[in-house]
DNA sequence: CTGAAAGCGCTTACAG
DNA sequence: CTGAAAGCGCTTACAG
């Protein structure tokens, strides 16, 4: 008998996914070793002309796939980027989510979305998990993590984050003018003369949320109007969040004839809450939103907004990573905001 | 000079991922070879109890974290599931996403999400690329692609389908009863007085647009109400969809009290359109969707809608995965539909 | 320009 | 119950 000749066998159900292609096969049918192969797979090196065009046959000969896993375990690459959303199911994360993807597919990334669900501990779990199936990158949108712990990270794995503003050899960042943005809004409301102006904060743990309060703020005091912290109340970017602060603030009963709501869906909150108090928009009161999401679009009345491109955000975010991949430095070019009138306001009538 | 002494540490930058614990590493501290330490990992075999609370000390000294890029390509597995989804930022897959996540998350398996956009081509491109990455399940949630090929990828690995009725030794497939929830939300408008009821229906590729489609003429028809074809348009899924519909629907100058939409986004562009008009919503005319997402929830005046968990949805799939994975037959118990009544109905004055 | 060989960090038949 | 060894499918210094 000859001694284990079934050796080879071993790993048969390994290949259970069916006549799988490997690179030494190719290099056989190419007649050449499966380094060349694998070098002019990554243009890692020159090759004579007449050997790529065998492999090049080889490969389309064959339906030749490399197998990412494999290449990760020898080369440490994976070609996926960690992606650490909020909450996966917002209309916001969806839209930067799409932005993500579109950007990263061409160059032959796959984005691996985990939810922090805006809990540090979960944040933190979600990239220990991502660090562990060795992701190329990490893009992290917002969250609770210390600036610190972001920064440090860096040093490890490539990193994007959107909406801080941090930097590094390796570590990206880049943000809305949320500043810019609610000064439009606030100052569109200003101009319709309006004058008692509530605002529904963000999660003030954002950055994103804070900008938006300091720009409010911003286009009041240039425009000579005193700043009220009674029509300041607190929010979370969620409906819910602004349904509440609408009933809070008819509840004040401070007058008011306007509200700027620090995103979309806490404007759509808050038109709840003023439609079950039979209040009109934009007869009575005017609302202005933020982000200009589908919600904003589809509202009835359809929502006054700031026009900021979640998708784009998402978008550059993923470029962002790419170069740094390649060793560059990230060129951004983020479009500006822009008021988006629609017929949640009007003019104040007195 | 000794013979090629650095060897050893060609692969340094590959561990640059700083001082990653390997499985030796754990081997050597606790004193067993690596092929133990695998064992108790994978409760692959008995070990002694010594030897396992060696094992489980080093471990946790440590702090040892298997990678799942070895473990693909030693042993077969991922651990991550492929997910083909269509549109990532609607709020529909939004949500099932989640329910995703969550189910699958504490079972140690990551998802992969991909969207086909409901183009087929995109569909197998993504499978392509899941496959390529060694997913260890594929869970396709609608799209387009034929029976036939679905059924024939169960050969390759095990899949789970949401929105179709197929089978197979590790193929399962749920869906909503859209049948039944179609037909309450259809009955509901027949028992406020309504009999002019418009339809506006989903994207005819999709089962369950078909089936909602279905469910609203069998409740006409149990009513001895006739099913006027003039009053059924086309629609997709979106708000511009019921948008166009509603608008179109209202230059036909047929009559009518009622729509019903497809789902909640079809409803609340059909709202807008009925709003362009000034027709209120619900004293001229009643509104009802389908699934219950937070738009609905959240429009002015809320809608009235059939409830489907798609969170329970993601999440039952979900786990069907893990099922099929476990070598067992998923039982799956989705919620029943539910009507959810609203402010986007009323009984309908004579 | 190119091949042979070692190695990435695991898993798993084999053989006690 | 457990270890030594081969192998998963690639990549990459080394040495021509």
């Amino acid at each position: 008998m000859s001694p284990s000749p079934s050796r080879r066998k071993r790993h048969a159900q390994a290949a259970s996914s069916a006549g799988v292609i490997t690179l030494k096969q190719v290099a056989q049918e190419a007649g050449v070793s499966p380094s060349t192969v694998s070098r002019i797979l990554n243009g890692t090196a020159t090759v004579s002309v007449d050997k790529k065009a065998a492999i090049d046959a080889a490969i389309a000969k064959l339906g030749f796939q490399p197998n990412p896993v494999a290449r990760g375990l020898a080369g440490g690459r994976t070609l996926s980027i960690g992606v650490v959303t909020q909450t996966i199911s917002s209309p916001f994360y969806g839209e930067a989510l799409r932005g993500i993807e579109d950007q990263l597919e061409p160059a032959g990334y796959i984005p691996i979305f985990v939810s922090g669900h805006w809990r540090e501990a979960e944040e933190r779990k979600a990239i220990s998990a991502l660090l562990s199936r060795r992701v190329d990158a990490l893009l992290v949108l917002a969250g609770r993590l210390p600036d610190e712990e972001l920064q440090a990270l860096s040093l490890r794995v490539p990193l994007v984050v959107v909406g801080r503003k941090l930097q590094g050899p390796q570590l990206f960042s880049l943000e809305f003018d949320n500043l810019t943005g609610a000064r439009l809004a606030a100052r569109h409301l200003l101009d319709l003369g309006h004058r008692r102006i509530a605002f529904i904060a963000g999660d003030p743990a954002h950055n994103d949320a804070l900008d938006r309060l300091a720009g409010y703020r911003q286009a009041l005091e240039e425009a000579g109007e005193p700043v009220d912290p009674t029509l300041i109340l607190p929010g979370d970017f969620t409906e819910t969040g602004g349904l509440l602060a609408a009933t809070r603030l008819l509840e004040s009963r401070q007058p008011f004839t306007a509200i700027f709501a620090a995103n979309d869906q806490t404007a759509i909150g808050a038109a709840l809450g003023l439609h079950r108090r039979n209040i009109r928009i934009p007869d009575d009161v005017s609302v202005v939103g933020f982000d200009d999401l589908a919600p904003a679009r589809f509202a009835t009345p359809p929502l006054t907004t700031v026009r900021q491109s979640v998708y784009e955000m998402g978008a550059q975010a993923a470029g962002a990573v790419l170069s740094l991949l390649r060793g560059e430095a990230p060129q951004v070019v983020l479009p500006v905001p822009e008021l988006v009138p629609r017929e949640s306001t009007r003019r104040l009538l007195r």
